[in-house]
DNA sequence: ATGAAAGCGCTAACAA
DNA sequence: TTGTTAGCGCTTTCAT
């Protein structure tokens, strides 16, 4: 008489109703039994759990997201996928994702603003949290973001908003002492963009160290963070040689050691070159790239675990970000200034 | 009296219902003029839009999701995302989907066949199709998976699933007679994974041409497909010189460029390497690989428009997979054969 | 063209 | 501990 409580799933997979059924038990027992466990009889939770498994009960995450409004999904926000820099951090961040039982969800903003913006306004209703790895948006639009969904920074501190970065301080006082350790007595640096976090704190870094330590140093660029840039950067060292030069990103020392090779200056003999990152490709070029390594995977892994944790409920952490350490990979790219180097006295 | 029709969302955003009170209209009304637009009259739809605006309406996925079973998301399942060969076929996949309106779920196996398993498990139900780049997964388990959801197969011919591969045969005609213009009368491949289905396809490539055209054809391997499995490779060439390999991938031939380098044989001269895949550090290598291309982007944005058509409701490709063309990219890794070379007869 | 009403599958008070 | 009863926000017949 009473119709059946309710019909099978429109794509046939069974539901709550149809495990209550069998066990004869109310659904929500059933919703129970899998949302929160130990609010259920052990036995029956027991039966529930074996007719499941024999009806091939799923829950449906999306009619869980409903009424709960969590959907165990987070989004990892890059502006560029093709960029090696970020695959180590991807690969971190879904690791991680995954371990908490987390789906992460990729917005690439393929380098436009526009596209950034549709992307992530396409994925933050359906996500608990978002992790911007790298982002065009200015600081307050990013807080803007942050009152609507909560919100990790990477690789940039902006106020109020929680961050995981680099120690980049840390990374240069490390590329320093290894070039003067090499008898380097000025060392150019070659600056990425301007609007770049990681570029000033870089930047500021080396005044720092360079003044304590009485050594020269010098600014080159802005240049774009890419192999074409370092050949630029090549260009114009040039007219004002140096024995050592620390570039912002390994894809610029790559194209300044292509620049280098041109116009004949060998590396390292005549230039010792430092850059940062380490991605893949540092230790494939000729000679292989001495380099800040950054902790990439443990980068977006922190991310994530810090943006769970804040999902979870926990208290933003106030002030500082996140400090990451570095540490120097030497090859081959850096070696001990010569006398009749480029960048010798009097040259 | 009747108190207000509904609350508004708990998380304080506006609803359809927040829209229609204010139109004037039923809620139904408001969703149609969103849903589909056309059902409703052009004046109606139009100032249910502009309210909708002003209020700062936005459908809700999720909800829209429930009762229609579309979440507008796709799943792109990768067995390692830090190879750096999937990291264009990522861009073309994601850029499709953003431009069709689909968000891209990815799902890292990290080479492990259970995390495998559990990442497309918890994908499968909320998203609307699955592009497969790589997997370990077993034929019978790929079809067992696209019983229960939409799926594309990238580079891996699985009966009765809808597959994109790269014309391997191409590309494996494009290395073999670029060789054999530069006088190489036999050639040495190594070879990946027995388990790769692209090893396979070239390997039968090589074989039929070197047939037709009467060259030595030698097999190595198999060799893990990395750059660890070329320096491997190398060992072995070692006791049975060439003067042209043909290597799985970018990353062994990167490999065995550094195994060759070490036991003084010289590249070009002595021996002369082509590779495929055309990776991003195949041109960093010195000397720089010569290498059979595959259109990555390409592919990657054609198995999602594949799979989007299928969602749509298209029919399944029947027979053949959608083949995708190479192209052979000459950098410095191939030369012509000298006569005092490596593989020069007599040796 | 629009409204009323019944779900989609699950969770979450509130009772019992 | 378990059942009852409302929803979550949207779509979708079925009427009008």
């Amino acid at each position: 008489m009473a119709g059946q409580p309710r019909p099978r799933r429109s794509d046939g997979s069974p539901t709550i109703y149809d495990v209550a059924r069998v066990a004869g038990v109310a659904p929500s027992t059933v919703s129970r039994a899998f949302s929160r466990p130990g609010r259920v009889n052990g036995e029956t939770a027991e039966r529930i759990r074996t007719i499941a498994t024999e009806l091939g009960y799923r829950t449906n995450p999306l009619a869980r997201a409903l009424p709960t409004g969590r959907t165990s999904m987070i989004a990892l926000a890059i502006s560029d996928i093709t960029n090696p820099y970020y695959f180590e951090i991807i690969r971190g961040a879904q690791a991680t994702a995954a371990a908490a039982g987390y789906t992460m969800l990729l917005a690439d903003a393929q380098e436009s603003q526009q596209l950034e913006r549709e992307a992530l306004e396409r994925a933050v209703p359906s996500v608990d949290g978002i992790v911007l790895a790298s982002t065009r948006m200015s600081d307050s639009a990013i807080r803007m973001t942050a009152k609507q969904r909560t919100l990790v920074v990477l690789n940039r501190a902006v106020a109020d908003v929680p961050s995981v970065v680099i120690d980049h301080a840390q990374g240069m006082r490390y590329a320093f002492e290894h070039l003067r350790g090499l008898g380097h007595e000025q060392i150019t640096y070659l600056s990425g963009p301007e609007a770049a976090w990681a570029d000033g704190m870089r930047w500021r870094a080396l005044r720092e160290l360079s003044t304590e330590a009485g050594l020269g140093l010098r600014r080159l660029g802005p240049y774009p963070p890419t192999v074409v840039g370092g050949v630029a950067g090549a260009e114009d060292l040039r007219q004002q040689p140096t024995s050592a030069v620390i570039a912002y990103n390994d894809l610029m020392a790559i194209g300044l050691l292509r620049g280098l090779a041109a116009i004949g200056v060998r590396v390292p003999d005549d230039v010792s070159v430092v850059s940062c990152d380490n991605i893949f490709g540092a230790e494939l070029v000729t000679p292989g790239l001495t380099t800040v390594a950054g902790p990439l995977r443990t980068l977006g892994s922190a991310a994530v675990q810090n943006l769970l944790a804040l999902v979870a409920g926990a208290e933003p952490t106030t002030g500082e970000p996140v400090l990451l350490p570095t540490r120097l990979v030497v090859r081959e790219s850096s070696g001990r200034r010569s006398a009749t180097g480029w960048g010798a006295r009097g040259n």
